[in-house]
DNA sequence: ATGGTTGGGGTCCAA
């Protein structure tokens, strides 16, 4: 089975670029982030026609939103609250046996100070709130993926530069250490960085405001794909498909793919 | 230190 995750920055724009991609990789299952669509907007027969017929989606107008589209069946599809907000920012379902949890994190705001800044705050809040729903609903024995925007980088080579973006949100210790918590809670295990070294440069979103996004490449790897343990000795490849954000109109982020010696 | 671009919806907010 073959996992990916797009955080596609509204995916009714995007809507040819997304059927290319199906039409190459070939995932059998894909999540969006940002679909930026209410659900009666969502172009699920577009996603039926391409093959992939089977979907959960939880949308909303004009912010957020996320999906999951597959070509196998998927069931038991629910949807999660979190902060006491209605804001489309998970879903998940089952698929081939292998339950999949589809997050959009909130990115944050700017200041990276949870006084100062009340989207910062929501940030931090949201992650602990996955946390301890993990810890008290989910085992790390059972077999989960938890991929999506989580909009932070952990690791020095997650961004293009460590020490420069120490004090921007999506790099600052406050919220990778929390990150690292949820984490550890199930012994969730990093599937790109399972095939690549840490001290390897890798990317998952390149800023709409650089001038030459490729040739500056400050880029950062904010897109994820974690597995619990019993999924770990399956992982047979994990890609990140650079070259979707130079296609015309792109996303500003990229696919992230993982594919698993779990039969589709 | 600053400003740079994009999308959605509606004349501004979020990223």
């Amino acid at each position: 089975m073959t996992v990916a995750t797009w955080n596609i920055n509204s995916v009714r724009l995007r809507i040819d670029t997304v059927l290319q991609f199906l039409r190459d990789a070939a995932p059998d299952v894909l999540c969006l982030q940002e679909i930026k669509t209410e659900d009666a907007l969502f172009p699920g027969a577009a996603f039926t026609q391409a093959g992939y017929p089977h979907q959960a989606v939880r949308g909303m107008k004009a912010y957020n939103g996320v999906a999951i589209v597959s070509r196998i069946p998927l069931t038991r599809p629910h949807s999660l609250d979190w902060c006491g907000k209605t804001d489309s920012r998970h879903i998940a379902a089952e698929v081939a046996g292998v339950e999949i949890h589809n997050f959009y994190v909130p990115a944050g705001g700017d200041i990276p100070d949870p006084d100062q800044n009340e989207k910062f705050a929501h940030k931090l809040q949201f992650l602990d709130e996955v946390t301890a729903w993990f810890s008290t609903n989910r085992r790390a024995e059972t077999p989960m993926m938890l991929v999506g925007d989580l909009n932070i980088a952990p690791l020095e080579h997650d961004v293009w530069s460590h020490k420069k973006l120490l004090d921007v949100v999506s790099h600052t210790p406050i919220e990778v250490e929390r990150m690292g918590r949820w984490q550890q809670g199930l012994a969730w295990v990093d599937a790109v960085r399972h095939f690549v070294p840490d001290d390897q440069k890798l990317y998952s979103w390149w800023s709409y405001r650089a001038k030459d996004w490729d040739l500056a490449d400050k880029g950062r790897r904010l897109d994820h794909v974690w597995v619990t343990p019993p999924l770990k000795e399956k992982l047979e490849a994990a890609e990140i498909q650079r070259p979707w954000r130079g296609v015309e109109k792109a996303s500003d982020h990229v696919p992230v793919l993982v594919r698993l010696a779990v039969p589709a």
